[in-house]
DNA sequence: TTGTTGACATGCCGTATTGATATGGATAGA
DNA sequence: TCTATCCATATCAATACGGCATGTCAACAA
């Protein structure tokens, strides 16, 4: 039983006719006899009752002509499913993003810009720090992650730069940081800290402290806050300030008040693109390249060490 | 696509590796790798990654994989089912039978047997007489039926004689005729007579009248009834006597007696199974060998007028 | 009856596909 | 570095497939 003599048999049944079929299906007549009688053979039963104005369908012959439209049917379907999975236009992509990343206008705008070229994929973004993002993306559960790196270099992954943030200081509305702005670090020396725990995002904490180690320059930490916007909200609530990636800025935030100084915008804070070389999913492949679309073709994923 | 390639692939992809499943399906490696390739390009999908110790299935060829084992399994599931169908294990028969036959010791086995051994086909009783019969069996909607026929040679229909009927006097126990039966049809010239009518059953009713022609007997008919257990329940009670074929004395009816006439055995009433020539149904010609087993190959469809 | 027509079956031949063998290239592990 | 393993490629033989010419049979018309 072969595609080709199901494509035929069926022809031959809808036309009650072997020369028919043979006409329509473009192939001589005597292929298509040979080929029902091999398919007879194969299946061992009569599935054509020949006379001399035509055929006409067994029992057998009836009930594989049903099956037989269904499994060609069937043949074309994932013909097509397939193809659009390779060109991913279906499928699935899962993407993980800090929530303070998010808010990052041109983020934000890749996001929506996917998800309307590319409607038919399931794109299911979550909220995940740098550091689980990365335990993800290596143990697969993840396709692709927004991120902070400390090297585009990341074994088993590839990566883009997206852009450049930096860090900024996050102070409360009703402070005396908010009415005197500090123009040095070294003003801040007394200052009450919110600090974020190293655990949940390494690579960020450990690019501030070294940043902070070439100032000489130490927070006191009164507070911890699990993320960005507890952080924010501990600031909001007028708990101490806080250094914070100058994305956070993009969120207004009643009672935070963010602030330029030039040793924190000083502090490159690269954010990265990053999926597991091994992931070949095309849905993937065409977020990386609408990511190359958006974001420019210059961040690659070069060695560019950035820091 | 073919099922060949797609067999292939499913082995591929379940062994992880080419020359595995070469020595799985029993062909050489460069044949698998050569129908997997010819397979992709057929799809214009990569479906896997190859490495140097095996492959690896890609989106896309996970998604083949799963419709590839259902595809191949559909088409395995259909040979079973068309080998069943031709070999009448399933399928549909609808026999027509006049209910006073089913009462028919010999035809009541028939019927069991075939249930018994064919117990998957679908096995449908209808209550017909003769003349409805004959009407689906031409138009197709009957596959066989057991009724009366004035010939063994019928247009376009096969048939075999399952039995010889006669006909036989049904008459009120409560009545002169049963307390003094009658020797000659002479006898009843000035009795009561529950008559058939000739619309639903014309070949028995025109076989009963020319043997009645023949012994230039003339039955003083009262009263008529559509069937036979109509016309047996009016006998019961006392409205007249009547003519039945013998077979109805198989089924004792309270009220009343059947008796044996001379001249009533003589006439020959031949009971067949009746199909359409057309109908290639496996199942119904294994009711056909059934019959022939049962009731042995002597009633061939041969000329043999029977009257 | 007889000739014609239309439809399916059969035999033969050229081409395409499939599989086997031999061999090359790449990679992981010793 | 060497070896074993696995995938890819080239070539050849067997098989499958389709096209053409022809045969056979049944239905239809004269």
């Amino acid at each position: 039983m072969e595609f080709r003599q199901l494509s035929y048999f069926i022809a031959v049944a809808e036309t009650g006719s072997i020369s028919a079929a043979s006409r329509q299906v473009h192939v001589a007549q005597p292929a298509l006899t040979r080929q029902v009688r091999l398919l007879e053979e194969d299946l061992g039963t009569r599935l054509l009752e020949r006379h001399a104005r035509g055929v006409s369908l067994t029992v057998a012959g009836q009930a594989l002509f049903e099956e037989a439209v269904q499994l060609l049917d069937r043949r074309t379907r994932i013909r097509t499913r397939l193809s659009a999975l390779g060109q991913g236009l279906i499928g699935k992509v899962s993407l993980g993003v800090t929530v303070t990343h998010l808010w990052v206008p041109e983020v934000a705008a890749l996001l929506r810009r996917y998800r309307d070229r590319y409607a038919k994929v399931a794109f299911e973004v979550f909220p995940l720090l740098s550091g689980p993002q990365l335990e993800r993306l290596r143990e697969g559960s993840l396709d692709a992650g927004i991120l902070y790196l400390d090297s585009a270099e990341q074994p088993g992954l590839e990566t883009r730069l997206l852009q450049h943030d930096h860090l900024m200081l996050a102070v409360p509305e009703a402070s005396r940081w908010s009415a005197s702005p500090p123009c040095r670090l070294a003003e801040l020396a007394d200052a009450d800290f919110v600090w974020g725990f190293r655990s949940v995002s390494p690579v960020y904490y450990d690019r501030v402290m070294a940043h902070f180690a070439r100032l000489e320059f130490e927070p006191r930490v009164v507070q911890y806050g699990a993320d960005n916007i507890t952080i924010l909200s501990m600031v909001a609530a007028g708990l101490g300030i806080a250094i914070v990636p100058s994305a956070s800025s993009a969120h207004p935030m009643p009672g935070v008040r963010f602030l330029h100084l030039e040793e924190l915008t000083a502090c490159d804070m690269p954010l990265w693109l990053a999926w597991r070389s091994s992931n070949d999913s095309p849905a993937l492949h065409n977020l990386v390249g609408l990511v190359d679309k958006v974001f420019g073709e210059g961040g690659v994923s070069s060695p560019g060490q950035a820091g």
